[in-house]
Order: structure tokens, then C-alpha cells, then sequence
RNA sequence: GCGUCCGUAGCUCAACUGGCAGAGCAGGGGACUCUUAAUCCCAAGGUUGAAGGUUCGAUUCCUUCCGGACGCACCA
């Protein structure tokens, strides 16, 4: 019979890789004289469910499910036949989405055999889907770029090929190569000629099934894996059924490079600061706190690149950027994360207002990336207009407009019953400034939705920034809000040592004062300063949090991969 | 850290004021050569998050613990 192989046996290796492996190594070796048996579906004798379930022993420790049980004699059932279940290579040609192109390309060049057979491809993914017909089989295959029908025909395969197909789950990673064609149905499909388990799946993988109303022209979703805390806790299941998760960590990653193409465009060199350091800084948050044995010495992790960074501006370096994890001991919710990426970059020569352009066209660029031409983004309720220049209210302006409150001529005390009168928690514990920071938090940020630079802050809540030309209770700094939430934050740089010192020193009686969020004294860096930082603009960029603006995400832990949990219970 | 709600089969969910824990899908056996939530027949699948308590009897009521979601606090 002229007949190819219909198992492929795919060398596991380039030519001139190395010495090809033995054949007990390549994929399905089916056709080796045993006699021929009627191909069925299912487990072959010997091999057939126990009457009670096996305990403990083996791969996993928790109690095995009957779906697990089965696939492992399906697994031993393979080995069997001499089929290795763990590939080694599989030679792609066409994604899924480009076999489907590729077809719909020859179709329209009326260049289709007159059987209706198109171009022959070879792709590989998961099985999504099983649904057999006694000789046949579909099947639809799952790569990262979207899904392609397979359709197995025992005559063409042959009942040994047949057979090992019966002992396939959704969930495994198969090859398949074959010409594509049109079913009656008219689903672009690969007619399979060939196929190869590349890796068993012994764990059954929640995929969903989804129905389609002719009528409405609606879907509905059966089945679908939607226990959020598995979902996050064990994310390769999450991303291996939800096509649309993976997409979101696409549109992550797409982001950070634009973000990245703009800042080297313009200049900026991209670097890397302690993680671990002797004294953190650089923002107000409580640090974690480890130790190095060698050295014998506490260390924390950084909760801010800011004093690093800034370092190097002092050292010439002129414009830098880290885009990095920054850490953060507080409480977590829907935007906190202990671990979280910022953003920070530093442009000597310049000071706030040239950071607020350049942030307005990061953002111009990362929008461009995430959603393409448009200038618009919806995000839950909101749709926001990013159209730049972005609005600019002044701290105290913000405080006017969205608490009516006139600041100039309200008394601490009268200040203090606004903030008792707004909600603010422990008011009377606090300062005049963080008194007004609180009322504009409660106040101001839920109302500032449409992009907005709120600008010039209290100079007590910003020890880094440099006062503001013409009025030095004031600082040059403005933070960035979007839907109610923080996006930037930047400064003209406090580059006067002398200043500086004075901050910090201030910083030091809070911290006396009981204040664990107050800035430590940093005598290196002080003594940076000392050497001359040109005049310099700071900005960081929660870029977490920008990811869940431009995909629409209301939990930070739907744009990080791995977010932090407690550890599951045993078993779980 | 505080408050509210939640935890039942691999997945999604039922189970009335306490009365033998069910269904769909997935999985297993059988039928089926263009299906797509394939269909049809059959059989199976459970420490009801964990430990105590009340009760003749607990998925249900009470206590504690574990985990999560949401809200508040802290923060970006």
C-alpha cells in the first residue's frame, strides 16, 4: 500500500543536531504484526477500571479522581502499544489561525483539488474538544493562536492509528498534519493523515463547552472553570482554558515593550538597582524585612527605585529607566499587591511639566499598542477619553472644586472636623497636611475619572520633591488619575542637599512620632547630592494598574500572573 | 486587622423550616463514516473545606480553625 504512515514519526531531532534517537523514543509506533483488532473506543482488556480506586502511592499525594485513574491506564495502555506519551519535538508550519487563512487564500485563488482539498499543513496543540462518530472523529485543536478542526477517519488512518486516537483525552497536546478542507458544515477542518501525541494530559483540564442560540445569536458557556481561587492559585489551568487571560498577559507585556520603545527612542537607558537594600526609600510604605547570613545583616526589599535611580542622574548618566517589582508590606485588595511593577524614569534638565508630557505620550503609546488608533478606553462603567493634554487641576484646586472646601481659610481645627465630617479615619491624630491629603483622598480622587494631573502637593507629603517656584509651602509635583485611581506619580527632583537634609530630618521626627511610613535618613545619598544632580524629573507608573485601565480588568490579580495567596490546605 | 457572604463529584450547580446527597458536562462500557453543547443506550463517580458540639438523625443549627470573594482600614 502506498498508504504513508498515519502515525508521524517525526525525528526527535534536526538533522545534524545530534545522533537521531532510537526508535522507541519517536512518536506512536503502531503496526508491529499484532493481529488486527477491531478498533473500539476505549480501554483495551487488562487495563480496564479497577473496582475500587488505588490510595496514595505514585505522582500525586491527594486521593485520584476516576478521571485520573483513567487516564493513567491510558497512559500505561500507550506504553503498551510502544507509544511514547512525552514527545520531544513537533515541527510546526502553520498556526492554527494561519492554516485557516492559508486555506481560505487557496479557495479564493480557486486553487483547491477538485476533491476540495486545500494546502497540507502541520499543527500542533491541545485537544479541546472530542466528539466520535464510530469510524470518525473531530476533534478541535487549541493553539495560543486560536482553534482548527481535526477530522480522524479510521480508513484512512488504519485501525491501529484508530486505536491509539481512542486513547486520547482533551487536554493533550497532539501534532497533526493533513490537507485542510470545508466540511458540509462549512468549518475549515484538517483532514488528519498523520498525528502525534506530543504530552498526555493525566489531569483533567475544566474546558468549557459553549452553545450557540441560532436564534438569539448569543453564547452560552457550560462548564466553565470559574472558582476564582483555583483560577488564580493555579494559573497554567486558567491560561490553558481561557484564551482571553492569555490575551490580557499578551496585552501586558505588549504595553511594557511600548513603554520601553518610547524611552529608548528618546534616550533613556534602561537599568537595574538593588532589589535588596540596607535602607529602603523613596516612597512611604512599610518594607519587607530579611537577612543576609553571609553578611549577617538585616536587609529590605526595595519598595522604590527612586534613590537609586537618582544616583545615577548624579553620576551623568542624564536619562534612566527600571522597570521592576517593587515590594510593598500593606494590605492586599483589588489594586494592592505586595509585589506590584513599577515604572520609574528620570530626565535630567528637566522638571515636571516636560515629565507630564512625556507621560502623556507613554500613555499615547500604550494605548496605541493595547487597543490600536483609538484614544478611548472603556473601563468598567467609564469610558475615558485619553486625548491629550490631559486636564490639570491643582491639590488644593481639586480640594476646592470636589469638597468645597477653601483651605486657605480653614483654621487645623476646622480642617479636622471637615476630615472628621468626610470619614477620615483617626483625623484628630493627624497633621495639617496629611489632614489635607486624607480630604482629597475621600474628597477629590473617586470624582477625577477622566484623566487628570493633579499638581503641587503640601511639601510635607513629598520630602523628595523640590519646592514650587513662587510658593515654597508647595512642591512641584503632580500625580496622574484615571478612573478614580493613582496612575503616576512624578516630581521635579529635590537636587539641593542642604534641602534635602532638612527633609529627611523632618521625616526622622514623624518616625520618632510613630509614623512607620516616614523616610529614613539616607546619608549616602545625601552625599550624592552633594556631588551636584543636574535639575532632574522623576516619574513612576503603576503599571499594574495601567494594564487593568487598558484591558478593563477590575482586579490587579486578573493582570498578574502569579498574584500572592495564602498557601491552599493540603490536598488542594 | 475588622465586617458580610461563600466552600457539595474532575468542572458548573441543586438539595424547602434538620429526614436515605442529586443533575448537566467531563470521564467509563456500548451504538454510530461530515460532527461542532454531536446524538442514543447502560453503568459508575461523594470524608458535603477541617475539627468539635447539639440532635434519634446535620450539607442544613452552634463553636473553632483553614481558604477565598466583596466591603472597610492601610497603601500605589
Amino acid at each position: 500500500m502506498g498508504q504513508p504512515d498515519p502515525v508521524l514519526r517525526f525525528p526527535a531531532v534536526h538533522a545534524g543536531d545530534g545522533p537521531p534517537h532510537r526508535a522507541e523514543d519517536r512518536g506512536c509506533a503502531a503496526g508491529d504484526g499484532r493481529g488486527p483488532r477491531p478498533a473500539h473506543r476505549g480501554l483495551p482488556e487488562g487495563i480496564r477500571r479497577p473496582r475500587r480506586l488505588r490510595r496514595g502511592g505514585g505522582m500525586m499525594e491527594e486521593r485520584r479522581s476516576q478521571p485520573i485513574e483513567d487516564r493513567l491506564r491510558k497512559l500505561a495502555a500507550l506504553r503498551e502499544l510502544g507509544v511514547e506519551s512525552y514527545a520531544y519535538r513537533f515541527p510546526v508550519d502553520h498556526a492554527t489561525v494561519a492554516a485557516r487563512q492559508a486555506f481560505e487564500a487557496a479557495e479564493a485563488q480557486g486553487t483547491l483539488q477538485p476533491d476540495g482539498a486545500g494546502p497540507r499543513v502541520q499543527v500542533a496543540g491541545r485537544l479541546v474538544s472530542l466528539r466520535a462518530h464510530g469510524k470518525t472523529l473531530f476533534a478541535d485543536l487549541a493553539d495560543r493562536s486560536g482553534r482548527l478542526q481535526l477530522y480522524f477517519r479510521q480508513v484512512e488512518l488504519g485501525p491501529e492509528a484508530f486505536r491509539i486516537l481512542a486513547l486520547l483525552d482533551v487536554g493533550d497536546w497532539v501534532g497533526a498534519s493533513g490537507p485542510l478542507f470545508r466540511t458540509r458544515m462549512g468549518e475549515v477542518t484538517l483532514r488528519v493523515s498523520a498525528f502525534q501525541l506530543l504530552a498526555k494530559a493525566v489531569r483533567p483540564l475544566p474546558f468549557a463547552k459553549e452553545e450557540v442560540d441560532e436564534d438569539a445569536g448569543t453564547r452560552r458557556v457550560h462548564g466553565d472553570f470559574a472558582d476564582v481561587e483555583q483560577r488564580y492559585r493555579q494559573r497554567y489551568a486558567d491560561l490553558a482554558v481561557h484564551p482571553e487571560v492569555r490575551q490580557v498577559f499578551v496585552a501586558r507585556a505588549r504595553l511594557t515593550s511600548a513603554l520601553r520603545r518610547v524611552l529608548d527612542a528618546q534616550g533613556f537607558i534602561e537599568v537595574e538597582t538593588p532589589v535588596l537594600q540596607p535602607l529602603y526609600g523613596g516612597a512611604s510604605a512599610r518594607p519587607f524585612v530579611t537577612h543576609h547570613n553571609a553578611l549577617d545583616m538585616q536587609l529590605f526589599l526595595r519598595i522604590a527605585d527612586e534613590l537609586y535611580l537618582k544616583r545615577l542622574i548624579v553620576g551623568g548618566m542624564e536619562r534612566v529607566y527600571e522597570i521592576s517589582k517593587d515590594f510593598r508590606n500593606e494590605g492586599i485588595d483589588r489594586t494592592h499587591n505586595p509585589e506590584f511593577t513599577m515604572l520609574e524614569f528620570y530626565q535630567a534638565f528637566a522638571d515636571y511639566e516636560d515629565m507630564m508630557r512625556l507621560v502623556e505620550e507613554l500613555l499615547g503609546a500604550a494605548m496605541t499598542e493595547v487597543l490600536g488608533a483609538g484614544r478611548r478606553a472603556q473601563f468598567q462603567e467609564h469610558s475615558i477619553d485619553f486625548t491629550p493634554p490631559f486636564r490639570r487641576i491643582s491639590f488644593l484646586g481639586a480640594l476646592r472644586e470636589h469638597g468645597q472646601l477653601d483651605t486657605d481659610q480653614l483654621s487645623d481645627q476646622a480642617l479636622r472636623e471637615q476630615a472628621r465630617a468626610a470619614g477620615v479615619p483617626d483625623a484628630d491624630a493627624l497633621n495639617r497636611p496629611h489632614l489635607l491629603d486624607e480630604l482629597c483622598k475621600t474628597l477629590g480622587e473617586p470624582h477625577l475619572i477622566q484623566p487628570v494631573f493633579v499638581t503641587d502637593y503640601p511639601r510635607e507629603l513629598s520630602p523628595l520633591a523640590k519646592p514650587k517656584r513662587g510658593d515654597a509651602t508647595l512642591v512641584e509635583r503632580f500625580e496622574l488619575f484615571v478612573a478614580g485611581r493613582e496612575i503616576a506619580n512624578a516630581f521635579s527632583e529635590l537636587n539641593d542637599p542642604f534641602d534635602q537634609r532638612q527633609r529627611f530630618e523632618a521625616q526622622m521626627v514623624l518616625r520618632a512620632g510613630g509614623d512607620e511610613e516616614a523616610q529614613q535618613l539616607d546619608e549616602d545619598y545625601l552625599r550624592a547630592l552633594e556631588y551636584g544632580m543636574p535639575p532632574t524629573g522623576g516619574v513612576g507608573i503603576g503599571i499594574d494598574r495601567l494594564v487593568m485601565l487598558l484591558t478593563d480588568q477590575p482586579s490587579i490579580r486578573d493582570v498578574i500572573l502569579f498574584p500572592t495567596m495564602r498557601p491552599a490546605q493540603a490536598g488542594e
